[in-house]
Formats: structure tokens, sequence, C-alpha cells
DNA sequence: TACCAGGGCCTTT
DNA sequence: AAAGGCCATGGT
């Protein structure tokens, strides 16, 4: 298991004997939207409410805002630090293909976040570009969400887009989206659909209830649940993940690895995307 | 069943 | 600079 040192500095907290860590591959992999390489090294984040820097150093790393309680309350279980990768990664190796996967994005962790956000985030996602993805959630969260200051503002509660008309939503210039994300606020802020729940309850059910809502479909439904209710055996199958199946796992993802097969997703997600050797090899 | 809406980014030409 | 591909879901 990972010990990590979880130490107070006079400003901040600084997080020590950190392995299996790498900012760059995970706030800048597609599985969140709100991050920014703001300086080297330094990326700046709002997650829950509240605003994040983080700081890669030597083998350690600096969150010059957050005190070692708010750390611990908030930003431990965000960055999955609960989790043994090492544990993870020892068993995905054991695969070729995964091992290479593996071997390219070491530093990479799936993220717990909040249920709405990935829910709302995801739906937003659909048919659509990083990039893209990228603006239409921050004027999501510029014109509906509380401010924080610096310019940046939380996500909008569900309750806070009940009551809100497609036209409303006009600015976010999302399209067709814009009546997905209104009922899916309704169900959530009316009590159809019980996210917390969510974590814990049977896999199916949950992702039965979430398909309750309009444009959530297996891909968007998998997305929340592995990224905003923590159920790391979720497989989203976009594109990407399609082509490493074909190619590596034509008899699908090998049953070792089905309790984080979610967590084997995104090294292979991001091997995929971005190896020369995945793209190369026909 | 097959196909298209919606729109902006990306790659290729 | 222009053209064409891409994408997850729901509706036709």
């Amino acid at each position: 298991m990972d010990y990590i040192e979880i130490l107070p500095r006079r400003e901040g907290t600084v997080v020590r004997n950190i392995r299996s860590f790498s900012a760059a591959e995970i706030l800048d992999c597609g599985q969140c939207f709100r991050w920014e390489n703001t300086a080297e090294n330094t990326w700046r984040g709002v997650a829950f409410g509240r605003v994040c820097t983080l700081v890669e150093e030597e083998g350690a790393l600096y969150f010059p805002h957050a005190s070692v309680e708010e750390f611990k309350r908030v930003w431990f279980d965000y960055f999955d630090f609960g989790r043994d990768y090492n544990e993870i990664k020892a068993l995905l190796c054991q695969d070729k293909n995964a091992a290479r996967a593996v071997d390219f994005c070491p530093g990479m962790r799936v993220l717990r976040q909040e249920p709405w956000e990935a829910l709302c985030s995801f739906i937003i996602s659909q048919n659509n570009n990083i990039k893209r993805i990228r603006g239409i959630v921050a004027r999501l969260c510029e014109f509906f969400g509380e401010p924080l200051g610096d310019g940046l503002y939380a996500f909008p509660a569900p309750q806070r887009l009940t009551g809100l008309q497609k036209e409303d939503l006009e600015p976010l210039r999302c399209g067709f989206r814009a009546e997905y994300i209104l009922h899916a606020a309704q169900m959530v802020a009316g009590g159809d659909i019980d996210l917390q729940a969510m974590y814990t309850m049977n896999l199916d059910s949950a992702r039965e209830q979430l398909r309750r809502i309009r444009g959530v479909g297996p891909k968007v439904a998998e997305c929340a649940l592995l990224y905003g209710m923590g159920r790391v055996e979720c497989v989203p199958v976009d594109v990407w993940i399609s082509r490493v199946l074909e190619r590596m796992y034509p008899q699908g993802l090998p049953s070792e690895m089905a309790s984080v097969g979610g967590i084997a997703q995104q090294y292979l997600f991001h091997y995929a995307r971005h190896s020369p050797a995945f793209a190369g090899d026909a």
C-alpha cells in the first residue's frame, strides 16, 4: 500500500511518498473538464465547490491553499489516495497489452468526482470533443454556479437549473444537449433519482435508473458511475476503447480485471489516444 | 432498419 | 483556406 505522508507547511499542505501520480495524465485525459495547467508543474481546478491549487514537486505534491484538515476531508478522496494503485497496476501488468498501457501512463488515476457534476459533464460530453466540452462546462459554471473568486465558479447544483427553459441555456452553446441537462437536473433535484444511493446500490439498477434520463445512454451512464459514483468496475466504451477491444481483447477484457475494469479502461484509453505505438500498429 | 440532427474541433487536402 | 470526419443519443 502507498503510505502517503500528509504534513502541514507554513502555507498549505504537502503530501509525500506519493507514487502513481501524474497531474498531466490525470487532469488532462478527458475524465474531468475543470482543471487548468496554470504554470510550470501547477494546476488549478474546482471541485466540491472549492478551488484547489496543486503543485508537483520532487517526490511530493504541494497544496498551497489547503489545510491538512481540508486535504484529508476533500482532496484525499478526490484524488483516490485511499486506493492502492501499485497493487492494481501489478494485477493489470500480468496482461501484456495492459502492461504497455500502464507503462505509458504510470501516474494515471481515476478521480472520485461529485456525482451530479460527473453525470452532467458526461451528458455534455456525448458526440463532442474535449475542447468543446470544457468550454460548455466552463460557461455552465460561469452562468449558473456560485462565484468562488478569481473568476472561478462552483459547478451549479441541479436545484439551480430546475425551472429553466432550454432557451436559458443558449449561451452555453451546447446544442441539443440543453434539454438533456434540464431533464437530468429535474430528475435529480426532484428526487426521482438518488445519485448518492448509486455508490452502493446494485449496479444494473443504477444503470437502469440513470438511463431514465433523456440523453443518458449506456456510455454516459457508465461514465457517471465510474467517475461520479466510484464504481470502478464500470467500463465506458467509446470509439477509442472499442478500438482497443477490437485489437487487443477480441474476447473482452480478461475476467481478472473485471473488478477494476474502469481503471484498466483509463490506462488503455490514454494509451490508445496518445501512444504512437498504438496508432502505428494496424 | 438505416439515417440524420446539432456544432465545433480536428486532420487532411 | 476549404473540405470532410468525428462523436452518443434520440427521433424519424
